[in-house]
DNA sequence: CGGTGTGTTGATCCCCGTCAAGTGTGGTGG
DNA sequence: CCACCACACTTGACGGGGATCAACACACCG
């Protein structure tokens, strides 16, 4: 764990390789995954009493770039312009999480894979990073977290992905999405109606 | 409907009276409400390019005190104790988003109906307003759409609590919250273990 | 007084949570 | 080298919760 919840905002942290998980504790050891966060990510979100908002955790082997908060406040010039990048995380977050919300309220449990899929693709592509075949480095356990759905539950979506022939599979943890209605599902603010019956 | 999301933004906004919602819209008259407003809420959430992050509507009768912007940009003294109130408004926003988000993802439908209680108990609390009984300004549909169930279920869910003694019915849009077990499931960022079996 | 909108309840189906068993695959220690 | 274990993933069986379709009660209003 990166930090968690409600501590003191001591350093801010930038992923610079791995995958890393904004999440809410739960009781019984249950949690809520917010977002994935990726390379070049920024990780701290600052609420305005200086605490951290949410937990961060590492999901796979992962490395971040830090640098102490006291550092930056002897610069204040340069804060102005972090303060402004910092702003400009918390409205990604919004943007993000409410899409995240429409995902979990709205969707089948296929349905919600796929547009998680076609999320990490988009990440990817942004980074350069291969999409064909996509890598999935978080376990299904994480994946159920984070679309609010059991492991066993992802697993039986994967299968109905591959059955419709909507992804390939690879491997476990490389699929590849065939563009198709699939991409139709997955995009924007508006996602189209059903075509997962 | 207040003001579209994606619209450039034309001026601000605060609620007067009546209860309001943040939402998206969704193909075939769909919905999923992010957050209701009430007395004293900013309505605005301003992205980065300068437009409204979701739909904004009435759901009751409703008023609003409206500042147009562009006025608001010769008073730039003004305007930057008004950028700390935005970018508040968008940590809030935030907060409870993904506090929505656990409640739509990890619990069952009269757990979250129970939770959105105690959500509009607090903010009535906040406001001065009555809590006993607990007035219901908005439709089962409203409640629904922002639970992510449907209205029918939201029913059921009412009946269920009413059954446990959870809550007391005082008429369709009044109810009686029990302090009991019912406040441990609904409060903070870190909700109990499920009570309703 | 009929029409419309909201709320409630019943019947039915199926998706998904749960429990369980079985399949790799990598790591450790004998 | 191999037995053993731990862990992630997969699949099956089963039951329950919620979506869906339907009917009905009720208030409001033209």
């Amino acid at each position: 764990m990166l930090f968690a919840a409600g501590k003191p905002i001591k350093s801010l942290h930038r992923v610079a390789s791995g995958v890393l998980a904004r999440s809410i504790a739960l009781p019984k050891g249950r949690r809520q995954i917010v977002d994935f966060l990726f390379t070049g990510d920024i990780c701290n979100l600052v609420q305005s009493d200086g605490t951290h908002m949410f937990d961060c955790e590492a999901i796979t082997d992962a490395t971040t770039c830090a640098v102490d908060a006291s550092v930056l406040r002897k610069f204040t010039g340069a804060s102005v312009a972090i303060g402004k990048a910092l702003e400009e995380e918390v409205l990604r977050a919004l943007n993000r999480t409410a899409e995240q919300l429409v995902t979990v309220g709205k969707f089948s449990a296929a349905e919600r894979l796929l547009r998680f899929l076609h999320l990490l693709e988009e990440a990817y592509a942004e980074r350069g990073l291969p999409t064909r075949p996509l890598a999935l480095p978080m376990t299904r356990s994480d994946i159920g977290d984070y679309l609010g759905m059991q492991l066993e539950t992802v697993c039986r979506a994967f299968a109905k992905l591959k059955a419709r022939d909507l992804v390939g599979s690879v491997s476990a943890e490389h699929v590849v999405l065939h563009r198709r209605k699939a991409a139709s599902l997955a995009h924007g603010k508006t996602p189209a109606v059903s075509a997962l019956v």
